[in-house]
RNA sequence: GCCCUUGUAGCUUAAUGGAUAAAGCAGGACUCUUCUAAGGUCUUGAUGUAGGUUCGAUUCCUACCGGGGGCACCA
């Protein structure tokens, strides 16, 4: 609706113009409202008050007849609008009618990569994962919705330094039967021991470091060393992924972009990008303020940058994405920051490129959660013990339901509960993990928002039965029922008429939060419309209102706001619940 | 030392440069013969400090103070 109006305002004030429309809370300032004669007048040097009220004035009279019910120029200068009877009518028509309602094209023809998860082969996922895995899941629904061609990409940590280390700590004490038994578990703990060990031995790290160097040139051994164990952790990866119900479209890893790497820093040191020094080969990047980059060790060995670049090279040729996104958190800031200047360098600048960040989980007391250390919070820990919590509550809230419903209410409202928990921050600032916070299942809480659609679905559900005892005709069983011409009007309320103005918002919600890159903007949104949805449900009466026409308009407002708060959960990756 | 990031109520967070700074949790008071009390209603309480830009600053700039991260052979 937003969009609409700056769209009228345009066509009075010309294109060009820079027009923004806001939603005030309440209404007392307009249903939307816009500061652009604020701005004109500082232009112009006409008081701003007075500007105001004469375009006020003009877009009463040249707006679509109709449109506004009001429209008023407020001291110091804003202009509010207030929508017609009519306006609001013909909007709610369109949610109520309307499935696609809310999807946008400003990302029409254009396709966006985002990368996100990127889980390391033989390492447990931890609740850092959760951030990027969620965030990215869901920012690709958003864009999806506004019209991009999204490409979902698992960049696996499948390559590096890592795997020399790995490697050489399988075959000081590993053994086969142990690993094959519990895969990560097993590889993970002998990753653990090698850095433990080398603290006194410095020794093994200059043997992990062989290893890779080994790997990379196709040392047998560890090549079959290697493929095992991405094998058995993708196994492990996926029953993750279907557990947090998110899906890829490419699983191309590091190690894909191996053989490219000799010709990558060569391109490089031939267009006078990098050169070597100290042995190593480094980019430098003093042109573009930063310090210089490593693209090869100086035993030969390719880094995690050299294969982001061949990566994107990749990615360049093959998708023409208008955008890359990746989803990585903050503590890789520079690193984006120096792949992002060698691509400068290159000429690549055929696509945004864009680090999405977001804040590090820390452990109690403010420290960093490591693997290495052994001191990272897992995930499938953390799931286990949402799902456990959640369980409890139903207990004790709703004991009479059937333990299959029962079960799948602790899952569905446990995973909802962790990933909005992640969704509704927009925080670069680091977290600190908090089990109280995380299990917490009530006001600011995905569980709040099931409640919600639950409940506008149980209203539902009984308005069909009482639909089939007042009327003959089976087409009125439908869970939606008609619109009829003058609903709006019969919705006199003021909590009806905030809900619905609320309902409005959701294109323009979605949009924002896919320009903004913010998940935290649809999220805070969702809690909103709950709010206004539980005030409207509790103070007015819907299937026992007398009046046939105004319960009609009612079910039909309580149907728009159940589709698109599941709409809305759904593009966050939250499921909704029938009963709860 | 340099770079990035961050400082809002007791705690966790919201707020495209706008109008009265918005919530949740915790605390206090109400509310289940009425479509699900994981709810609703009321209530206490905040922009680190000092300047600057602006008609208007939580937001932009400068300095200071505090938190976190990064800075050549990890990713």
């Amino acid at each position: 609706m937003s969009q609409e109006i700056v769209r009228i305002l345009k066509n009075i004030f010309g294109a060009d113009t820079r027009i923004e429309v806001s939603v005030p809370d309440g209404e007392l300032f307009g249903h939307y409202s816009t500061n652009f004669a604020l701005r004109q007048a500082k232009l112009k040097g006409i008081p701003p008050l007075e500007l105001a009220k004469e375009y006020a004035a003009r877009i009463a009279a040249a707006a679509p007849a109709r449109f506004f019910q009001k429209v008023e120029a407020a001291a110091p200068g804003f202009i509010n609008f207030w929508l017609s009877d009519a306006t609001m009518q013909k909007e709610f028509a369109a949610i109520a009618r309307d499935k696609k309602y809310g999807a946008g094209t400003i990302g029409k023809g254009k396709t966006v990569i985002v990368e996100y998860s990127q889980p390391n082969i033989a390492k447990k996922m931890h609740v850092g994962h959760l951030r990027t895995t969620i965030i990215g899941a869901a920012l690709a629904n958003i864009l999806e919705l506004s019209g991009y061609r999204v490409v979902r990409w698992n960049y696996l940590g499948d390559w590096g330094t890592q795997f020399g280390k790995l490697i050489a700590a399988y075959k000081l004490w590993g053994n086969k039967k142990s690993v094959e038994k519990d895969p990560i578990e097993e590889l993970q703990k002998l990753y653990v021991r090698f850095h433990a060990e080398m603290k006194s031995d410095p020794e093994l790290e200059k043997r992990g470091q062989e290893e890779f160097k080994k790997l990379e040139e196709g040392d047998r051994e560890n090549r079959k060393l290697w493929e095992w164990f991405k094998k058995e952790s993708l196994k492990e990866f996926m029953k993750m992924y279907k557990t947090l119900d998110v899906d890829f479209d490419v699983w191309i890893g590091e190690a894909f972009f191996e053989r490219e790497m000799k010709a990558t820093v060569k391109e490089l040191v031939d267009k006078n990008i990098a050169e070597r020094s100290e042995g190593a080969v480094v980019a430098k990047l003093d042109a573009a303020g930063l310090p210089p980059a490593l693209i090869q060790k100086s035993d030969g060995a390719s880094l995690y940058l050299t294969r982001d670049i061949a990566n994107l090279r990749y990615r360049l040729k093959k998708y023409k994405p208008a955008k890359i996104l990746y989803v990585v958190g903050n503590e890789q800031a520079l690193a984006f920051e120096q792949l992002f200047a060698i691509a400068a360098l290159l000429g690549w600048n055929s696509a945004e490129l864009k680090h999405i960040k977001y804040g590090l989980v820390l452990g109690a007391g403010g420290k960093k959660l490591s693997t290495r250390e052994g001191t990272a919070q897992l995930l499938e820990g953390v799931i286990g013990e949402a799902v456990a919590k959640a369980s409890e509550v139903i207990e004790v809230k709703n004991p009479d339901l059937t333990l299959a419903e029962k079960m799948e209410i602790a899952f569905t409202g446990a995973m909802g509960a962790l990933k909005y928990n992640d969704l509704k921050e927009n925080r670069t600032t680091d977290i600190i993990f908090n089990w109280e916070k995380m299990l917490d299942f009530s006001g600011d809480s995905a569980p709040y928002l099931q409640y919600t659609y639950a409940r506008l679905k149980s209203i539902l559900r009984k308005s069909q039965a009482v639909g089939a005892a007042e009327s003959q005709n089976a087409k009125s069983k439908s869970v939606e029922p008609a619109l009829k011409t003058g609903d709006a009007a019969t919705l006199v309320r003021t909590i009806e008429l905030a809900l619905m103005r609320k309902l409005f918002e959701f294109p323009d919600i979605v949009e924002r939060a896919g320009e903004l890159y913010s998940t935290s903007t649809l999220a805070t949104y969702l809690y909103k419309l709950a709010v206004a949805t539980n005030k409207f449900y509790e103070t007015t009466p819907i299937l026992k209102d007398d009046d046939v026409a105004r319960r009609s308009a009612r079910l039909v407002l309580a149907a728009s706001a159940a589709r698109i708060l599941q709409k809305g959960l759904g593009l966050l990756g939250i499921k909704t619940l029938e009963k709860i």
